[in-house]
DNA sequence: GCGCAATAGTTGACGTAACAACTAAATGCT
DNA sequence: AGCATTTAGTTGTTACGTCAACTATTGCGC
């Protein structure tokens, strides 16, 4: 039971692909941190939330969207709150759980925010690609995503409910 | 000066897309912290030392081989020598530096976990692709990389040297 | 060849992430 | 109804990454 090494092809793949995957977090949060004084994650559990109905989620709903464990939400959501951009409430229907909410300074935040985001995106991502590399890229991680989140969890944003 | 806000195949790409940026580094580090007691950072370091000239690499050029800042690769090599993996040893030839050489211990931890390591890279990435998608994949990365790594530090392994 | 800037690397302080332990509320079994 | 299990979330500890400060050596300008 000798292992399959990857071939000429897919090694060439490898290698540069696992450098873009390294490459493109940390060229995301140095432009938020520098402009908007956020983390990637921050920007993103703000952008989460403020995509929600009523701009408001549950603190598990909204650890799946960003792919984070409880604890670390938890701890992110506590900063986020000492800085006003979100609050905490107990959730009426479940005492158990607690929905968080984008306060209006927060979205403001996330707000000013995005154009930068953006911008970074297009410079590292979009603007290199051909239309058709884009849509490429498209199937590409649609392939991948069943195997790398077999829930679904950070797939809310774009699948539709499931059945 | 308005942001140019993404369009419909951009979303559909993005939000698919930093899923698997985001998912892909946390399922290589699960099964390497599990069958081999190694980040895939450590990882990644000890690989790049087996494939070096004499297995030795200086610490700058090896920080640069893993995207890591000198301090962070200077504490992770420290701590993989406490573990018998690295040995470090003052250059020869330039005072200043270190050299950064892998033991033989070392040789076989990443030999070992390099199975392990395949194999998980397989079942994410490889098996999910088309082998026209996989030359798609290279082609993407290809263009996505010289804006993300500019000095091409990430691509000494594929690279020709620069003239 | 002396002084000063640049380079190579280490160290320590601080912030954030992962993991485990914990509290509290809802569900389910009988 | 009553107790055990599961679920939701928080808190504390430990490990790792980042940043700034520091030492030591090299190379440049004159």
């Amino acid at each position: 039971m000798s292992t399959q090494w990857l071939d000429e092809a897919e090694r060439a793949a490898w290698l540069r692909f696992i450098a873009v995957v390294e490459l493109l977090p940390g060229a995301l949060d140095t432009q938020l941190r520098a402009d908007a004084k956020l983390t990637h994650f921050e920007y993103f559990t703000l952008a989460m939330l403020s995509e929600a109905p009523d701009r408001t989620l549950r603190m598990t709903s909204l650890a799946q969207r960003t792919n984070a464990t409880l604890p670390r939400l938890s701890h992110v959501v506590r900063r986020l709150e000492d800085r006003g951009l979100v609050r905490r409430t107990p959730c009426p229907e479940d005492a158990r759980a607690t929905n968080a909410k984008l306060t209006d300074e927060g979205w403001d935040v996330v707000a000013a925010a995005s154009h930068g985001h953006v911008e970074a995106v297009r410079r590292y991502v979009f603007d290199p690609l051909t239309r058709e590399q884009i849509r490429q890229l498209t199937g590409i991680a649609d392939a991948l995503l069943p195997g790398l989140d077999p829930e679904g969890r950070m797939s809310a944003l774009f699948e539709p409910p499931k059945s």
